[in-house]
RNA sequence: CGGGGAGUAGCGCAGCCUGGUAGCGCUCCUGCUUUGGGAGCAGGAGGUCGCGGGUUCAAAUCCCGCCUCCCCGACCA
């Protein structure tokens, strides 16, 4: 039993100034938690209860599925992540140290590395697959900017597993069996989630999706059709291409001068007010018509530096995190003036195709959103200061080196597979279910020997859960204005208790008796039991505290009743005493 | 990495412009009163004013440097 009396914590009536999100508010002002240290955070008695029954869903729905717990240290050499280059492809994300004879260390980020070589070190046949092992444990990445409390740490704790299987159909049934367990879990812990497609990246493999829980406060984009149920984080998402149109009859590309038209809209406003330019459907000239080349230096992880032309359609803007991803491992940048100096072909805000491809004079490779097929007429830079050409038709008079779909997506556009208008919501990522395939058993040698003897490289897939974070989605979706408000399996205790009689009146007696009662049937109960407490406090600090049942003994006690609220509707029932107990027992057996 | 804002008691803030005994609310402690919606009265505790340097008779306050935290941004040609 836990007791108000006693208990090590502090409740703060006024919200903390380093504290932006609500859920980071309410799990301060409740003392569930401190800040420590720049993305790092202490968790108080309250707090620490809720993480370990987070950790405890996981970790029986991961054993429930049939996989294996192992712990791995945090703390790792730096050879096993140089044969992946992964010590210097991690970048500034990865917290390195050194020992006292000047080796390199690190503070693992993630354990692929180690998993492997595990495995490596202890199978060698076909017959030991396939394999799911799994940990829980701190990783550490030196976020650039550590925010929003728990939610973005530079220490937190991760559930990782990886399976090992001998071809891609046990990879995918391994996978499945994660997508499920993960679904489960979710459940389990009253955490809504959206499951979204996610990107398998750079690092090969064929499936990812990422388990969003959509709150405001994420930090990742996604969509989601109404229509027919279509999700994708909308760095993974791939439009839907129109159908190619035919060249032929289509007016010839004409070089015009547009002066004092910088930017898309003037240059839009230019179009509509110069008859001469009227378009032949009769239609005023829109952004979508015109075609915006936008130039960007790309930074290999080798050090090596390339040029990057992207076209998208003047109506959206190039997506960054789109972006990024498109083109990871390397880092994109903006050209720069100095860009723009050393390449004298590229005129700023008047750059056309003309110049751009691998086959052109500038070599720099052009790649271009999917909207723009064989027989599509644009509007765009005639490479000349105050110039632009109208009619340049893609397949006829000019052929960009490939595709590229990294265009703004926003609420409106089409989905994908059906072609209804999406919606546009953010989500913070719980969990990432991810086949790796086989990167890094062919780089760290991990094969078993086949029934025929010789070897088989396995195939890999990793999958993770936020644990830590899951604390604060779960602060972020299911508290209110007032409050925290736990599903009760991650409450901190079924029954928040109060006393609201006078110190020696009979309220006292009768609620410890209750609480008694209860915990010796394994109901856990949180009692208030503070003197000189008013009772208003100790309802605000009910409220606040988040357990999911406040059960009031006060003055309706000279009736024979009891007060049983429900913290999430506000729902007030009085319960005789005589019947309190079993009431309790039967709300808690029913969640 | 760029731009803003901030650092003064455990928490939230004022004071700084115009240099001169460091303040308010909450919390905490003592006593009395109070006890169904963040109580009242009285008394009290609590400070390296982020760090370092400088100017000055005198610096929370002015000047220089640094550190840290929070927010926004990171492309729009």
């Amino acid at each position: 039993m836990l007791r108000l009396s006693t208990l090590f914590v502090r409740t703060l009536r006024e919200d903390p100034a380093d504290a932006e999100v609500p859920g980071h508010k309410l799990l301060t002002r409740a003392g569930y938690v401190r800040r420590a240290a720049p993305g790092g955070f202490t968790w108080l008695p309250l707090g620490w209860i809720v993480y370990r029954n987070v950790e405890r869903i996981v970790r029986e729905e991961m054993d429930a599925a049939g996989f294996q717990e192992v712990h791995f240290p945090a703390l790792l050499p730096r050879a096993p992540y140089e044969l992946t280059n992964r010590w210097t492809e991690y970048g500034d994300g990865l917290f390195r140290l050194q020992d006292r004879r000047g080796n390199d260390f690190l503070l693992a980020p993630t354990h692929e590395e180690m998993f492997t070589l595990l495995v490596k070190d202890l199978y060698s046949s076909y017959k030991d697959l396939p394999l799911v092992i799994y940990q829980i444990q701190t990783k550490f990445r030196d976020e650039a900017r550590p925010r929003a409390g728990l939610l973005r740490g530079r220490e937190f704790v991760m559930k990782d597993s990886y399976s090992f299987d001998i071809d891609d159909d046990g990879l995918e049934r391994s996978y499945q069996r994660h997508r499920e367990a993960y679904i489960k879990t979710f459940d389990r812990l009253g955490l809504p989630h959206v499951i979204v497609s996610a990107l398998s990246g750079a690092m090969g493999g064929s499936a990812s999706e990422e388990f969003l829980v959509p709150t405001d406060v994420g930090e990742d984009t996604f969509v989601r059709c109404p229509s027919c149920g279509y999700a994708a984080n909308v760095e993974a998402i791939n439009i839907a291409p129109p159908p190619e149109q035919p060249v032929d009859g289509l007016p010839a590309a004409q070089v015009h001068d547009t002066p004092d038209t910088p930017t898309i809209a003037t240059l839009v406003d230019l179009l509509n007010a110069r008859p001469d330019l009227a378009r032949a459907d009769g239609e005023a000239w829109t952004p979508a018509h015109t075609l915006k080349n936008v130039v960007l230096t790309l930074r290999n992880p080798d050090g090596s530096v390339e040029l990057l032309a992207v076209g998208v359609p003047g109506d959206r803007d190039v997506d960054m995190k789109r972006l990024e991803a498109a083109v990871y491992p390397a880092e994109p940048a903006p050209l720069g003036e100095a860009g723009f100096e050393a390449n004298p072909a590229l005129v700023k805000g008047y750059i056309g195709p003309e110049v751009l491809g691998e086959s052109s004079a500038s070599g720099i490779r052009f790649l271009v959103d999917p909207r723009v097929v064989t027989g599509t007429s644009w509007v765009t830079g005639a490479n000349q200061p105050g110039r632009h050409v109208v009619g340049l038709v893609a397949g006829r008079d000019f052929t960009p080196d490939g595709v590229i779909d990294v265009a703004e997506i926003g609420a409106g556009d089409a989905c994908p597979d059906c072609g209804a208008s999406v919606e546009m919501a953010r989500g913070v990522e719980m969990g990432h279910i991810f086949q790796l395939g086989r990167k890094y058993a062919e780089a760290l040698g991990l094969t078993v020997l086949g029934p025929d003897g010789k070897p088989i490289t396995v195939t890999m897939g990793s999958y993770g859960i936020g644990v830590s974070r899951a604390v604060a989605a779960l602060a972020e979706t299911t508290s209110d204005e007032i409050g925290l408000c736990w599903p009760r399996e991650v409450a901190p205790a079924d029954i928040h208790l109060v006393i609201a009689g006078k110190p020696g009146s009979d309220a006292w007696p009768a609620a410890e008796q209750l609480a008694a009662d209860l915990e010796a049937s394994g109901v856990r109960v949180l009692l208030d039991d503070r003197d000189s407490v008013s009772p208003g406090v100790k309802f605000k600090d009910a409220e606040l505290l988040g357990v999911p049942t406040i059960v009031v003994v006060g003055k309706g006690l000279a009736d024979g009743r009891i007060e049983v609220k429900d913290r999430r509707t506000g729902e007030r029932t009085d319960v005789p005493v005589a019947e309190v107990a079993d009431h309790l027992r039967a709300l808690v057996a029913a969640g």
